[in-house]
DNA sequence: CCCGCAATTTAGAATTGTTCTAAATCTTGA
DNA sequence: TCAAGATTTAGAACAATTCTAAATTGCGGG
C-alpha cells in the first residue's frame, strides 16, 4: 500500500472527481477520508456516523451521495454480501472479497489476475467475486 | 440440463430439504416450481407474485421463508446485484452472473472450473462472481 | 384413529436501507 | 457582481426485509 500526503491525496481526488464532472467537496473528502482510515467495509449508515464524528452537520443523503460519487469516479467499490446492507470498500486494487460466516468480517482478497472467458459478444466492464466461508480464527476457534 | 418428472422432482425436493431438517410444504414446492419455471432471477417480490396466481393465499412473508429455505437446502441460490433487491437462481450448476447494465438482464455464464487460491487458513463455501457490463444484444443497438 | 407438539403459514406491523423533494448554500465562470 | 448549475440539508417517502402473535398443518405416539 503506497503512503499518500495529504496534498497529494487531495490532488488525486480532484482529478479522479473531474474526470467524472464533479466537483471535491469537503463532504466528499470526509467520506473519503473515513473509508481510508478504517478499512473495515461499512456500510452507508456506519459511514454517516463516522464521519459525524468530525462533521456533526453531514446528512444521510449526502453520504449516500458522496458515496455514489467516489464509486461512479473510481475511488471506492460497492460492496454487495447477501441481503444486508451495500459495504463501501477504497481499495481499487483487483481483489475479491471474504466474509466469514462466523464472525462477519470481510476480508480483501487477491485474486490471480486471470483473464475471465464469457460467450461470444459480452463485454465484461467489472468484476465482483464474493467467497463466504470461515476465516483462519473463527476456524481455530472451533 | 436433465429434465425431471414431477414424481422426481418431489422426491428430491424432499430429500434436499429433509437433510437440513426442512419439509417439503405445498408452499415450499409452489415457490420452487415458479423459480425453475421462468429462470430470470425473479426477486423476492416477483416471486410472490407468480406464485399468488395458482396459490392466492400465500403470503408475502412464507415466500422470503420458502426462498430462504431453499438457498438453505441447497436448491436455490441468492443473486446479489448492486443495491437492488436480492434475486434467486434455481441453477446450482457452478456458474456466475453476468448482469448487463443497458437492459438489466442478468444471464448464467459457465466459468472455468479454477481453484481460487486463497490466503493459508481461509476455508471457502461458496463463491459468488458477479460480472458487469454489456450483453451482445445491448452491445448492437448502440 | 385421535392427540399433542413442533413446524409452518398468515396478515400486518415494524424495522432497516435507500431514494426523493424542495429549499438553502456554495462555486464557478462570464 | 451575478446568474447558472452543482451540492448539501432535513425530513418525508418508498422499498426491501424481518418480526410478531395467532391460526393451521402434519407427523409420531398412544
Amino acid at each position: 500500500m503506497k503512503a499518500r500526503s495529504h496534498h497529494e491525496d487531495e490532488q488525486h481526488l480532484t482529478e479522479q472527481l473531474g474526470a467524472t464532472g464533479l466537483r471535491l467537496t469537503p463532504q466528499r473528502q470526509q467520506v473519503y477520508d473515513v473509508l481510508r482510515h478504517k478499512r473495515d467495509h461499512p456500510t452507508a449508515e456506519e459511514v454517516f456516523i463516522r464521519a459525524k464524528k468530525t462533521m456533526p452537520e453531514i446528512s444521510h443523503a449526502t453520504v449516500y451521495n458522496c458515496l455514489d460519487a467516489l464509486v461512479k469516479s473510481g475511488l471506492a467499490r460497492q460492496v454487495t454480501l447477501d441481503r444486508g446492507a451495500t459495504r463501501y470498500c477504497p481499495n481499487m486494487h483487483e481483489h475479491g472479497h471474504f466474509h466469514c460466516d462466523a464472525c462477519g468480517t470481510v476480508f480483501d482478497v487477491d485474486l490471480p489476475a486471470q483473464a475471465m472467458p464469457l460467450p461470444k459478444g459480452f463485454k465484461a466492464e467489472h468484476f465482483d467475486i464474493a467467497i463466504h466461508g470461515v476465516c483462519p480464527d473463527c476456524d481455530q476457534k472451533k
